[in-house]
DNA sequence: TTTTAATATACGATAATCCATATATTTATA
DNA sequence: TATAAATATATGGATTATCGTATATTAAAA
C-alpha cells in the first residue's frame, strides 16, 4: 500500500472513526461499530471490507461475530501515522459521543467469552 | 478542517508529492513543482489551489511567481501527521526522482534574489 | 430443520473527483 | 503598448466513491 493509498484509507469519516476506535479497544466487532457510530450495518460493513481489501485491517470471525482489528504487519512508517490520527480525532466531539455509544451498548458481545 | 478533510488532501499522490517536497525544501513556486514532478502545469496549479482553498498551504507573490508554503497556522495535530507522511513519501523512488528533478532544474527562479 | 442474529454483497442512483485542453489573468520586459 | 512568461480558471468527459435498499450468506439456537 502505498503513502497515498494509505491516507485515502483514512480520507472518510466512516472510516476513520472506525480505525480510530479500533485502535484504543484493539478487537471490535461490525455490531460494536454499528452501534458506536450510529449508521446502517452495510455501510459500516463496506467501509470495513474496504479497509480490510487495502490490508489496513485484518478481520477474524468468533461464531457469529466477525472481529475487526488494525493490522500488526503495516508497513512500519504506517503506526506513526495511525498513532497521530487516533490523537487528532479523540478531540472530535464526535468521536467522543462513538466512545460513549459504544460503551452504553447493551448485549455486547463479550470477546472474552469465545476465547 | 476536520481530521478526515486533512487526510483527503494527502489521499491524492501529485497532492501528497507536492506537500512532501515543501516541507522538505520550505517554500517552491509552482513552475518548480510542476518541473519536479514532470506534470502539466495546470494539473498542478489545480491541486495547489486545493490545497490553498483547504488551508492546508499558503501562497504568496514574488513578482511573476507565486510560491506555496505550508501553513504554519495549521492545527496542532496536523504538523505530526505532515512530519510522518513526509517520512513516508521519502522512501519511494518516486520522490526521490522528483526531488533530482527539482535540483536539475533549470532556470530555477532564486527567491532570494526578489527579496 | 426451521428460525434468528450477525455479517456481507449486489444493484442502481447520485455525487464527487480527476483530467486534458483551451483560455484568461497577472506581471515583467521589449 | 505589445509581447512573453508564469499562473489560474473554465469546460466537458470519464472515472470513481458513496449511499440506501434489498438480498445473500453464515453460524447459532430453537
Amino acid at each position: 500500500m502505498s503513502p497515498a493509498q494509505f491516507f485515502k484509507c483514512l480520507s472518510d469519516e466512516t472510516r476513520l472513526r472506525c480505525v480510530a476506535l479500533l485502535q484504543k479497544q484493539g478487537k471490535l466487532c461490525v455490531c460494536e461499530l454499528t452501534a458506536a457510530l450510529g449508521l446502517s450495518q452495510p455501510k459500516i460493513s463496506r467501509h470495513l471490507a474496504l479497509l480490510r481489501q487495502c490490508g489496513l485491517l485484518l478481520d477474524s470471525r468468533e461464531g457469529q461475530w466477525v472481529y475487526y482489528q488494525i493490522n500488526p504487519k503495516l508497513p512500519d512508517w504506517a503506526f506513526p501515522i495511525l498513532a497521530n490520527a487516533l490523537t487528532a480525532v479523540e478531540k472530535t466531539h464526535q468521536f467522543q459521543n462513538d466512545l460513549e455509544r459504544l460503551h452504553k451498548m447493551e448485549n455486547r458481545p463479550e470477546l472474552a467469552m469465545c476465547c
